[in-house]
DNA sequence: GGGGCTGTGAAGATCCTGTGACGCGGCGCG
DNA sequence: CGCGCCGCGTCACAGGATCTTCACAGCCCC
């Protein structure tokens, strides 16, 4: 269970490892991609608690990991909407290649299911319509502006061009590229032109560029030319 | 084989048994709902000849049933994309109840289809008749025509063609495949023809499509000084 | 004040889409 | 059996949208 766990976690797989069977409602609750159970740990009512599960909820994989049991009992389970039947002991690497297999055939049906749209500051990010709006109205972006604009706009720490070159474009950085700085003007340039009253995208001299919506407090009043101490000035030091 | 083919044939499903490698593009035209590989057979080639069938098919079971392999091989397996790895020997049962296991999820997609008529716009869909209609004048769409009308109205929105082409077409889209390009047109065509006063199909440059019917708001009114020749040319630029 | 680093605008290259035409293969018909 | 029709997929071309590149100006930090 210990070098499952370390594997999954080395795999980047959110998980929990509990020892006693668990209440259907409360598994429903979890909201898990897969789930793996030892018909021995759920006891004599296994059969009728996995065709729960199963019909319950049908978008989770089931993996059924027990000792070795007969072939009509494994196809037995098959039948009942089990995803896959491993026998103990096995190789953690395969049980989680076979739960790998299992969510990805789940995961193809319910496609519909894009990420959702978002909002920051002003402006509305619509992952289903490759598209951003202020107030309903588009802001006309290009595929890889918005895509930039959503790479941006989700993570909350400053990013290197090489880094944001690499998950925009899919392949790494020649150094001396400057698409992204075009790229970020270009977009600057529509998010302000659709909401002029905030900012977006920061600098990072020598580092890179910095998502946060900041409605821009001074839409001026006087300021003038030296406000030493002024908020802008502090503004531009957290920058 | 014998055996497996007569208990397949009992449970009700049609099928093939073959015993040399298949052409990928034949194992193509043959539309299956899921194959059963071994490798040994396949020969040297196994590993780029699974990876190829599995993202050429990605709707289609892939199932291995060869002589024992290692548990790295087994997970190669199926981080390639196959869905169940067995070993011979083992039950014919059991690889049949992988099989519908691994189907399972991939059927459920195709059964709720036969759904009722729909209206979107002017025109309704008729999913028992394979036909759209205008006003009960049919639009006389082509097979290929209506399932990727019936895929696109069904969708709010932006379909990218590899999307497209993978459930109209059955399996994936090569790079730079026009066909869905081509068949947007087409529809477009019959649409036009039958519903001129509306626009149903919505071009996401860079992107892919969308469906959404949108009366022509500019056969009308205002508009231009010299728009002499008429609402047909102007939606046709508009578009 | 100077050496990078970044913002900006524009031109050229590149990519994407709409469109018409064509060839192939299946099917019904004479 | 030949023939024409029809559905389907491919191709090449043209126009337009998008992306890349480049030079220059402005800015930041040392």
């Amino acid at each position: 269970m210990q070098v499952l766990s370390n594997r999954l976690s080395a795999r980047g797989w959110e998980h929990r490892a509990l020892s006693s069977p668990v209440r259907l409602d409360v598994l429903l609750a979890m909201r898990l991609n897969a789930v793996v159970l030892d018909v021995e740990v759920i006891g004599p009512e296994a059969w009728d608690y996995l065709e729960r599960v199963c019909s319950r909820l049908p978008g989770m994989a089931v993996i059924v990991c027990s000792a070795p049991a007969s072939v009509s009992q494994r196809v037995r389970g098959l039948r009942l909407g089990v995803d896959a039947w491993m026998s103990k002991p096995c190789h953690p690497e395969e049980l989680i290649a076979v739960c790998e297999a299992a969510m990805r055939r789940h995961r193809r049906q319910e496609m519909p299911e894009v990420a959702s749209a978002s909002s920051v500051g002003e402006i509305s990010i619509r992952p289903d319509l490759y598209q951003a709006y202020v107030r309903d109205v588009s802001l006309d972006l290009t595929p890889r502006e918005f895509e930039l604009l959503q790479l941006l706009a989700r993570s909350d720490r400053v990013l290197r061009r090489e880094e944001i070159y690499e998950r925009v474009w899919g392949y790494a950085m020649v150094h001396g590229d400057r698409s992204v700085d075009v790229f970020v003007r270009k977009l600057r340039q529509k998010l302000r032109a659709a909401s002029p009253e905030w900012r977006y995208i920061h600098t990072h001299f020598g580092v890179g560029y910095r998502f946060a919506p900041e409605p821009t407090g001074s839409d001026d009043a006087g300021l003038g030319v030296l406000d030493v101490d002024g908020a802008e000035l502090h503004v531009a030091l957290a920058d």
